[in-house]
DNA sequence: CTTACTCAAAAAGTCAGACTTTTACAGCAC
DNA sequence: GTGCTGTAAAAGTCTGACTTTTTGAGTAAG
């Protein structure tokens, strides 16, 4: 599935980026460029590149005469995608998703709201359509179309928010929404609440109404988040 | 000022990021990586590590036979703190200014919320401390211990929310607060109104009201958007 | 016993050169 | 025009030698 011949340098650092990230090798191990060259069976320069971008992520630290020594994770760059695809690839995926969902619930909805003032009309036709989509295939089991619509739908309210960070959480967010359908609750059709509330966020936008789609979309963080907390409960309570 | 001997990856790195988010290389620009490692004085080996670390960050794309193109800003990994600083650092800084500045003011309520929910005693200790500390610097121009004192009551709230990716966002209100102080208005001492909500916020937390902490850090983030509207208007009205 | 200095080794950092692999593109045949 | 084929350009990989920094052991002085 995943793909093979994408070159050495990838392939190490598919390996053994997961492997730091699900704590094979707990903060302050200390590695050894040409011992880690060994073990994969590649050159010391692609070994070197690969520590080098582990560095550039925070993962791990390379200093003389010490080696290769792998951070704490609160040092971990936790918001490079590819940092994030691998934790979420790996044993603490539970954790990680409720980060990411807090985090997702706190931007959306102020997203949505700058969506309302900035949307093109080509934006707010998209999102009409994503709506429309999600409403027809939100009966009947067809739930990999309506989670195409869905994540379509978040893109665009992140997108025309107009604020570059919020776009760039519109993988984030996919990555959720695709987690909810493909892990946890595949067996039954979406929440019909949801699908009106993100009917009525489209036509919030359309309107230019910012103060109403974001209200809204704070109703679909907090079912997302209700969610959460009966699949994968928080810590504990106070 | 900043360090010298750090390396030759290191100082290539610093030459070469910046001028690429900089836009000195427009995106679809095509470099090689023979030619960058003659133009920067620097081995092979060295500029192939370089270009892989860019690459990590998507601000370029490697491709065999055709060279490392720059990639469209849409795609780079905005989040990165090294691409935040550079770009911080360039002639865009206003626009990434408000990009961060709204990011910040759609998690730091969020983030007080939580943080009244989970913070510690020892957080609590933290936070009263560093606004009393804000309250004792806030007149007669000592605008650089109350910088300090600023940075370390958002970093704590940010901590205190038990939230990773907040809590990884502490960098980045620092770096906002600190351009704030030594760019744009460090002829006043701070808003007495922003210092009196900080004060409020630690008590709110104190005593474990949620709705209270968010509301109140809400109307902080607020000030730093109209702020922000005063000294780099928005793109523009509907 | 503690402190300060020296020095050797360990590991990353750097360089240079040869070779391999992929792939865009030109030129040719149809 | 369409499709094939071959070539060259650029990244990718490997190897080995050398340099630089830094730690920690050993040693001498207080």
């Amino acid at each position: 599935m995943t793909a093979q011949a994408r070159g050495l340098h990838a392939r190490v650092l598919d390996s053994l980026g997961p492997a730091i990230t699900a704590g094979a090798y707990p903060p302050g191990s200390v590695l050894r460029t040409d011992e880690l060259a060994q073990r994969f069976e590649v050159s010391r320069s692609v070994m070197r590149e690969v520590v080098r971008v582990l560095e550039s992520m925070h993962l791990v630290a390379s200093r003389r005469r010490v080696g290769v020594t792998v951070r704490p994770t609160e040092e971990w760059n936790v918001y490079d995608p590819q940092v994030i695809r691998w934790r979420l690839a790996g044993a603490d995926r539970p954790r990680q998703l409720r980060s990411l969902t807090v985090l997702r619930s706190a931007v959306e909805p102020v997203a949505a709201g700058l969506a309302a003032r900035n949307a093109t009309a080509e934006q707010c036709a998209a999102l009409t359509e994503c709506a429309l989509g999600m409403v027809a295939t939100s009966r009947g089991r067809r739930l990999e179309e309506y989670l195409v619509h869905d994540i379509a739908f978040h893109r665009v309210v992140l997108d025309a928010s107009g604020n570059e960070m919020f776009a760039r959480l519109g993988d984030v967010v996919a990555e959720i929404l695709a987690g909810r359908t493909h892990h946890d609750v595949m067996f039954e059709d979406p929440d019909p609440a949801a699908v009106t509330l993100h009917v009525r966020v489209a036509e919030a936008v359309r309107e230019g109404d910012a103060d109403r789609a974001e209200a809204l979309t704070r109703e679909i963080a907090e079912g997302a988040l209700r969610e959460l907390d009966i699949l994968a409960p928080p810590p504990s309570a106070r």
